[in-house]
DNA sequence: GACGATTACTTGCATATGCACACATATCAT
DNA sequence: ATGATATGTGTGCATATGCAAGTAATCGTC
């Protein structure tokens, strides 16, 4: 007797990533919690540490698929607990070099320990392949085709 | 000569959804922006109809795969907007029943067809069946057998 | 029928994010 | 040089989330 919309799952791809975002953010925060990182945070400190040199703010959020500005709130906590230091590039004064401390160097490595347990759950109750796999696709919906495809098929709209 | 973790690309699950969120968040909520909804607040208001009566705040936040005090913080925008009520159930008075007001389900109408959109760009630009089949695994991610085997594999902590 | 345990929320605090607007620095055409 | 532009950030405001501690209402039990 119920409307269809009134049992029908969601089919929403976006509501499906991020309820599945909340959950695994939560358990992999729960892994890391002993090492007083999130996994945020640690994304950020892993993505300086893969640049092999400090990158300008914009750089790193563009890796990190993130909004400036939102990086830049969310370096604070990291620039005031000294894991990272915040430096102008004298070569360009506009930019903003975001650099790992040596703390922030042993912090990674403390949570490392963590991250691999999580990382392990996750392939465990996941399957190691469709992990990778599922990293892949979410890689393809991350790059720069995705989006153009995206906005070739919503442009329909009336601009 | 760069150190492997200098270039190679991150592996955390976790930070991968996240990633993906943020772009598929923004791409949704880019395209909901004429009717006033994020994704988020669309979420809640399409699950509380599929509920097809007020459900209790409790139940709305497990089926939204989110942390109750998140719920209540979330729900403010829209109960602050007339797009919903919340009242006290009268069967039990601990529960807080949340239901949709006239306004809410004209929202929702109204964010239907930007929805469609948007999910039209995002199936176009991933596939029909690989959009289905990525919904189906982050279901499964979310699902309690997912967590329990992800904690089963993890808890080799040191409790 | 009062007491302790349980359940359902609310609040306060902290981080996570995005957007629009204000600023500083660099570039470039004239 | 100089003003118009372009570029890279910082800030303020609003929503999104989670967790811990506090509060209210229910239940089970003696």
């Amino acid at each position: 007797m119920a409307r269809q919309s009134e049992t029908e799952k969601s089919l929403c791809n976006c509501t499906a990533l991020r309820k599945a975002t909340r959950r695994v953010s939560q358990l992999y925060d729960s892994a890391l919690e002993p090492c007083g990182l999130r996994t945020t945070q640690r994304s950020i400190l892993m993505q300086i540490a893969r640049s092999g040199r400090p990158p300008p703010l914009g750089e790193l959020a563009e890796a990190l698929v993130m909004d400036r500005g939102a990086l830049t709130h969310t370096l604070k906590p990291l620039q005031r607990d000294r894991l990272i230091e915040i430096r102008i590039d004298p070569e360009d004064r506009r930019n903003r070099l975001v650099a790992l401390t040596a703390a922030g160097r042993k912090k990674i490595a403390e949570s490392t320990a963590l991250w691999k347990r999580a990382q392990a759950g996750f392939e465990t109750a996941f399957g190691v392949a469709k992990s990778a796999a599922l990293r892949e696709a979410l890689e393809f919906v991350v790059s720069e085709d995705f989006v153009a495809a995206f906005n070739r098929r919503s442009d329909a709209k009336h601009a």
